[in-house]
DNA sequence: TTATATAGTTACCTAGGTTAATAGTTACTC
DNA sequence: GAGTAACTATTAACCTAGGTAACTATATAA
């Protein structure tokens, strides 16, 4: 399938522009965005998790977290390991994920218009097939 | 189709790593990449039209531009307008788009790997699908 | 108790993108 | 034809986002 890439790599462009725009109004961006929804479903983690989930490398996060602490969206709770840190959103930061979640949602719906339920799934499948396909590829990560 | 994003954005990551690592063994990255394919499907070009195919501005094109000279892949052609700045890809421009392309067509398959014909192609029609309606979200550009 | 591993941070570098301003050139219009 | 407007490329300054290497502090293992 020659130019899949291509056309692969052009719509991520434009979907990180729409993406970023909507976050935008919050201040945020798609990567400070990831650590909410990550914190979101997890309730709490050490930033080391995040790093590891993300495959993104421990200075990123830290960046990330200062970020966010800064806009009062996160907040480290208490901990008796003096060695990692652990964060967890702030009521503000549950506000903002709701809020975000939603237009994201729609933002999906948009993108995913014109295509049945079955399309849809097969797309998704798709997307998981490569994943493996390419991780396989590379002595892939755990997790 | 909640957390379509999440995947497609994660998938983009992985994607991007093994064409980077793929183009740094000829001192390439996929952004200047583009400007090759670009050279080598047109032939030649101005850097305006480069900036208005990718949706790139203009001083990131120069930026690309300048490197690929450096490197020796691209020229400058000569012009009678002395406003706009014709390139080309060099004869080893050439050699590089195809050794290039042989590599990353490989890794197109590897990554469709398991899919059927009628399932690449699905996929295919699938990104064409998004491409329209994020295209058509935003007061689409032309080209 | 000493050595090793781990969590987070800091400093510094790179890639890549943007906007705003500018020089030079071409095209338009009166 | 002269003057204005539009366009091409460039530069400078700035931003996001990631990476590596080195360091501090703490926890764990031997």
């Amino acid at each position: 399938m020659e130019g899949l890439f291509r056309q692969y790599i052009s719509i991520h462009r434009l979907l990180m522009k729409q993406l970023n725009e909507l976050l935008e109004k919050y201040q945020l961006s798609y990567s400070l965005w990831q650590v909410i929804v990550y914190l979101e479903d997890k309730g709490t983690s050490t930033l080391v998790d995040i790093s590891n989930y993300y495959q993104v490398e421990k200075p990123s996060i830290t960046r990330r977290v200062h970020r966010l602490q800064d806009y009062g969206l996160i907040k480290e709770v208490p901990s008796t390991n003096r060695r990692e840190k652990i964060i967890g959103l702030t009521s503000e930061g549950k506000r903002v994920y709701q809020v975000c979640r939603k237009e994201i949602t729609t933002l999906e719906h948009g993108v995913s218009k014109g295509l049945t339920e079955e399309e849809q799934q097969a797309a998704f499948q798709f997307l998981m097939k490569i994943q493996d396909n390419i991780q396989s590829k590379e002595g892939f990560y755990g997790e």
